[in-house]
DNA sequence: AGCCATCGATACCGCGCGGGTATCGATTCC
DNA sequence: GGAATCGATACCCGCGCGGTATCGATGGCT
């Protein structure tokens, strides 16, 4: 199977529409049809079912438009981990860490700082992303090792490394009349009359429905609490960044956050496990 | 990049010689060569350090290895996975496991007997392998699902749900001195005189240097023992299929075996999650 | 009911590229 | 110094990929 293939075959099963994922791929439609029938043959399986109307997946499509997207990806990282490896030599990018934009950034400056101080440590870049994405980010090799947040995120797949672990605070508007506790209870304030828990992207990029506003990032969030439109169960280490108009209450009863390393697993590289033995040792 | 030109490479930087690796690709070498100057080229990156004597990896070089052969892995597992999710809907094969041949028989047969009371069970194929193969397997597609020993083997990349933890046990020949003992230490047992660790191989199939005898499944581990030529800390369970002419001696101070299932971290389906559900609610 | 728009499949064509053979140039060993 | 080894180069052929033109089926609109 080439992966020009399953690019193909990607495309249409995303689209379900094969003039379309010609459109995106930059190419016509017939060689595109052709080509996935022709993978459909050589697999000896049928992956879409197509009428003049529509075009569904097979139970085996969406095996391969799950199994292809992760394949996609890994041949994806190898070019650029290839190519970094490369550069590093001469150059200088060693690492890229991605993180959510502004979660954590005293751990975060901490762990640099003292990276930076080891013998042999390469220069690390700070990627930010959106909620979600880190997870993408690493295993198509546009980031080395990522910080995560469990429960929130998930590190299927991936090594990790614990940090640390933080109880958890509600954010409100400030002059909100819960905002003058000392604690309240997590079932206080999942589901507060006029400030909805913000909806958060999924891996697939779609929101889930529901009351809330969409939020892709924490000044979104900080902003919307602002306005008195939405509350949010944060870390602790969210009060670092508090702005004014935002109130902070802790809520003892919600699940601890732990703070995690997390890196694809085959990774050989010496700059990463200089970053991880720093973090251990901490 | 073309899973044609990484098969290439990868061949190429296994065996450090075009002829050797075109003759294992099935072809001749001149197009071995264009093809890797090719990629070499569309990378912007030196791959292999050629003279006309010998060829050796260059830092990216090895890089690419290393991140190609995941990738390649992860190409193979969508074909084999997709062929299996179509059949699957018309035949049998429903779910392959894969475990070390020989080990911990019991708990296994327990976890098959619950799940195929569970409704809407699939048949599950038993697949035994040799030592350190499982990860391969579950990268590659061949199988869907492992049974793994913590600390031995390596869950990295995977997803893991723990089944259950046990001492060790040293297995010794019948009639060995310390064959009578209540218990002994680690320490006791590492370097017996004459009875050497033996040698496992490694993920890539080469045995670490030394003087044991080298070992790939545990029918030729309980042979050497019986034979006086090996000793072995083993989990507990290794009891249960006990031959004569060995005897088992508690190790209080090994450190415990954690048996875990794993699986593929993207997987989504539904007969996975069902035997993993079943693993869980015991 | 009939017409048309939509959409995937088919037919056909041209060229680029992958793979073949022959050969060269460099290096090493006897 | 000659021969053997090994990767690179030169050249050629045929397949396959991508293009355009068109067909056939389906569904909506009047």
């Amino acid at each position: 199977m080439e992966t020009r293939e399953l690019r193909y075959f990607v495309a249409v099963a995303e689209e379900l529409h094969f003039g379309r994922a010609a459109r995106r791929l930059g190419m016509a439609q017939p060689p595109l049809s052709r080509a996935v029938a022709q993978l459909e043959r050589r697999l000896g399986v049928t992956l879409l079912e197509r009428t003049s109307r529509s075009v569904t997946l097979t139970e085996a499509g969406s095996v391969l438009l799950a199994e292809g997207r992760a394949a996609l990806d890994a041949v994806d990282a190898a070019d650029r981990r290839t190519r970094r490896a490369a550069v590093s030599g001469t150059g200088d990018p060693g690492l890229v860490l991605v993180t959510k934009a502004g979660a954590s950034s005293e751990l975060l400056a901490k762990l640099l700082d003292a990276y930076a101080a080891e013998p042999g440590a390469v220069t690390v870049d700070v990627l930010l992303c959106g909620i979600g994405e880190q997870e993408r980010m690493l295993r198509d090799g546009r980031a080395d090792v990522a910080l995560l947040h469990l429960p929130f995120d998930s590190t299927a797949g991936l090594d990790t490394e614990e940090l640390c672990t933080e109880g958890q605070v509600v954010v409100l508007p400030a002059g909100h009349p819960l905002s003058t506790r000392a604690e309240v209870r997590l079932a206080e304030v999942t589901a507060l009359p006029g400030l909805p828990e913000p909806r958060r992207p999924r891996p697939d990029g779609t929101y889930p429905d529901g009351p809330g506003p969409q939020v892709r990032d924490s000044a979104q969030l900080y902003q919307l609490i602002a306005l008195g439109r939405a509350s949010a169960v944060l870390p602790e280490s969210a009060r670092a960044q508090l702005s004014p108009g935002l109130a902070v209450v802790p809520v003892p009863d919600a699940p601890a956050v732990t703070t995690v390393l997390a890196w694809p697993p085959h990774s050989r590289s010496r700059a990463l496990a200089g970053l991880v033995r720093t973090a251990t040792r901490r």
